[in-house]
DNA sequence: CTGAAAGCGCTTACAG
DNA sequence: CTGAAAGCGCTTACAG
């Protein structure tokens, strides 16, 4: 069934259902017959036709470095609610934790199947950067900051910033860091820089001997922890650049019979459903993931549908969720 | 940049450079300068073109009831990992536990955009059988059973038994179940069927005033276990459909200053994150979830690659993971 | 092994 | 307000 037995059954040419189907600038009489026609068919037009002739898709690319993850399926949650809300659809490029497989979907992307991209962005390499200073379709990035092109993204320094100074004004004097590597500016080095700048504020120098470096896993968080209790530094606070690495710090805390918080204090960035299940629950910041799809969902919209193509950066805030294990 | 344009830059014709593309059938000397053309423009032929002139997309449509719920983000992985191995990609339609959404995506990929569609069922109502019944484009559905397209399901029943049973053998004498609803079969019915063959397997009745029904949240978990205290009626066991339910009821017991194991004993299905986090951990039936998106897309990819069109209906076995909560 | 030609199903100036 | 015609960028029999 294609536009032209649709016109023949109405009586009229493909260019008037066409007209029929888009600007509609066509008589009464014939847009009921076309309509009567169309619903006794279920006639729909092929995508692919349209998208030739008109060069536009009406699907956004969401590039992600792992959809199960709760952050990111949060994000592209909102990004989804968004784009249905103005008759867009969404095409996942799925890339492992693979900065090549990254790349590989911004090429595809480039020339194919969407008007614009959505990249929920880890770390950006230089080969990013080359990527966005010319890129054919408009680019949002989401969860770093880029100037670049447009971006939505979380303060990350000012999340953490809180989350240690509530930790120091509970009494906490040796606050260890567990952190992720800092070439992912958000998770990496801003929270690193929220934790020195909560320190710097109490005249508190960091000691490098309680920062630790691990990957996002709850297992290396164990670790991680292990580690710093072996090395035999005091400490009575512990911040982890993630809930998921607080998870494996906590295990690792109560298998050594250390109190939380009694001995020590622990505080995290996500507020995942795991930080308000546990025991203690988990003193954690949330960064309104959902609501950052939902905003670059709604920038990409505005320069696809207004040609706005205003290069924002949009901030969003974060909110301290304070819970029992810094009390 | 077009086919056209690396023709004449390769000195060829346009069928050549396509044939280049595609089959292959071009003489050595041909394909070196054609291979030297495309690599210095960066040509990669247009997507929508190719899809109309082959009807043929390589995209997959999978269709979710909500993206950012753990096991379906699993699901997405599963399947956006066995894709790529086979060159296709992802088209995303993400439903927000919306029935008439859900519908209304498999009629937009009936004619349109993909090749064929994944949809991750949750209610198979009489709308969904007519739509598999002469779905134009290869559908297999995951997570639920039926007989009309190829299907990836969970052994719900014999998971669900397999807890119950366990805290039979743990003690328990009075067990009561947090169940959603039985139009869900996997989640609903057989998990319900499963706890009822478990206590029957021991001579035991069912006891109405230990069911509740609950909708998958945390907050209505909490609320149906502070109904069934306040009930009066005794239990020394609490067995739920989805463990986002147990982590409620785990808080309300709590609350209520009932130990857990040693007053009631919990176990549920999903083994996700939480579960192996909270204190005490909690005993789960593991249900492979990325592995039936894994075989969903094979079964796909043999459909479409191979026109293997076999109607097979997969069932994946479960792992009861024993914890603290039962102990 | 190669090219000219037709056609996939649409939309959009253009002329009327 | 309407239709005939051209064309989007490919691929694929067909003839050579």
């Amino acid at each position: 069934m294609n536009i032209s037995q649709i016109a023949k059954l109405a009586g009229v040419s493909p260019a008037t259902v066409s007209r029929y189907l888009n600007d509609g600038y066509v008589s009464k009489e014939k847009k009921a017959i076309i309509k009567k026609v169309i619903d006794e068919t279920g006639y729909s037009p092929l995508a692919s036709a349209q998208n030739l002739r008109q060069r536009k898709s009406s699907v956004i690319g969401v590039i992600v470095p792992k959809i199960s993850s709760e952050s990111i399926s949060r994000v592209v949650d909102g990004i989804s609610v968004e784009l249905k809300g103005s008759g867009y659809h969404l095409f996942l490029g799925n890339t492992n934790n693979n900065v090549a497989e990254e790349l590989d979907y911004l090429n595809l992307f480039q020339s194919n199947y969407v008007d614009g991209v959505i990249l929920i962005a880890t770390e950006l390499t230089p080969k990013h950067m080359k990527f966005m200073k010319h890129y054919p379709k408009p680019l949002v990035v989401v969860g770093q900051y880029t100037e670049l092109v447009p971006c939505v993204y979380h303060n990350d320094k000012g999340g953490a910033r809180a989350a240690v100074s509530h930790m120091l004004k509970q009494g906490c004097h040796r606050i260890a860091f567990l952190g992720v590597m800092e070439e992912d500016v958000s998770a990496g080095f801003e929270r690193h820089n929220g934790y020195r700048e909560a320190l710097k504020a109490c005249h508190i120098k960091e000691n490098p001997a309680l920062i630790y470096q691990v990957d996002f896993s709850i297992t290396d968080g164990y670790r991680a922890t292990q580690e710093l209790i072996n090395s035999g530094q005091p400490f009575d606070g512990l911040f982890c650049a993630t809930d998921n690495i607080a998870i494996g710090a906590m295990n690792c805390l109560r298998f050594n019979n250390l109190d939380i918080p009694g001995n020590v204090r622990i505080a995290s960035v996500g507020d995942s459903i795991v930080s308000k299940a546990i025991q203690p629950s988990l003193t954690s910041v949330h960064l309104y993931y959902k609501t950052s799809g939902e905003e670059a969902a709604v920038i990409m919209m505005d320069i696809l549908d207004k040609h706005q193509s205003v290069n924002k950066q949009l901030r969003l805030g974060y909110e301290l969720c304070e819970r029992e294990s810094t009390y």
